[in-house]
DNA sequence: TTCATATGAATGTACGTTCATTTTTCAAAA
DNA sequence: TTTTGAAAAATGAACGTACATTCATATGAA
């Protein structure tokens, strides 16, 4: 069944696999995990029942390959919020908009339904925080560290900030995608004004 | 089979419901919610398969009335953060405990499989919207508008802001259970840590 | 003895997975 | 270039199981 050292039987199938993860996400984003059968993804995808199982060991299988297909996402972009940036509010908003916009807008459906199973399902659940979460907060801790020194406050406990901006993304998103009209309406200015309100925090200035 | 005049018997009712709410909670809980099976349910409960039909409709109505309980509770003790607090810092603080530690933590692993299914099922999203983040927004607005003036930004978009602080608490629950240890690991102390991120925000004070 | 309540075995179905069969591929022989 | 046949890939009908739901029957309160 394998041919190893073939390359191009390799890259078939890769493509294969591929194929079937595309069919996979989309009748998952619009039916969700537990309502759609391999027969949906078999034919979403033109192909026969009995071939996923070439190609998954299971349906769960094609959850993770998914996620996983997510967290190559985040790694290939991750480094998007560079030190490079001109000041601490550029910065702050990039690190804001990746999620909000480039990882989650062009398939809200099937994030939602990825983290309701990541929420839920043990497997799932690891590979998030090690591909996901974790890599997200470790490449801009250094950019973090670089601006504390020169524009943030001397007491600013930086691992936890960062868990608490990262805390903010997901359940901005989680609240959007539950119904939130008014951050809908104002989804694009969003990365402007979480940034305000995080640098500038919300208490008169003490006279 | 009602007897719609005689309150005994509703009493009745209400406790027996109530009992396979409550195994149910457990079981959810323990298993989420497709691995749990009715029988389990049943067991938990020590009554017959079938008694719980006598009660609620289908599985999925033991879902919506769980939540409907969560509803109820912060329907209790929303209010819990008065006016009357003696000021920002601690009425904030309040704000910010009560999702984190009441609500919670008590029930952890339920809360889990319940967002993680109001994720995905548009009935309990619509619930979760009306009756929990809504009103939890809804109740404390007031008290938001009454510190504004004295003690907040005058920039500041309160809407806004309380979307943005309630979504920072989901968000954090959330991390939590996908498992970050520094947030299980000051837990106690977020509250704190929180209120005074919000409060002063991350910039340095313009000199 | 009647009626509400409870029982739990039986029912029906839906669906993940398998596997005997068919189709395709492709290297080597003719 | 064509033929061949064996291995790989794909097929999809059939299988088996798990489980939500039902319902004929039992229980007990009043």
């Amino acid at each position: 069944m394998d041919r190893p050292h073939d390359p191009v039987h390799a890259q078939l199938n890769a493509l294969r696999r591929r194929q079937i993860l595309d069919a996979a996400a989309t009748v998952f984003a619009a039916k969700g995990f537990h309502v759609t059968t391999i027969a949906d993804i078999a034919r979403e995808a033109a192909i026969a029942n009995g071939t996923i199982y070439l190609y998954f060991k299971n349906k769960g299988e094609l959850l993770l390959g998914l996620l996983d297909q997510m967290a190559e996402h985040v790694r290939r972009d991750a480094h998007l919020p560079e030190l490079a940036e001109s000041d601490i509010r550029t910065f702050l908003k990039a690190y804001i908009s990746y999620p909000l916009l480039a990882l989650t807008s062009e398939n809200f459906e099937l994030f939602r339904v990825l983290i309701s199973e990541v929420l839920v399902n043990d497997e799932l659940r690891m590979l998030f925080a090690a591909r996901i979460s974790q890599p997200l907060v470790a490449t801009t801790e250094p950019a973090f560290r670089h601006w504390a020194q020169h524009a943030l406050r001397a007491d600013v406990d930086i691992p936890l900030v960062m868990r608490t901006i990262s805390s903010l993304l997901l359940g901005v998103i989680l609240q959007r995608i539950i119904g939130d009209p008014m951050l809908e309406a104002r989804w694009d200015d969003l990365p402007d004004q979480l940034t305000d309100i995080i640098l500038s925090g919300l208490q008169k200035e003490q006279p």
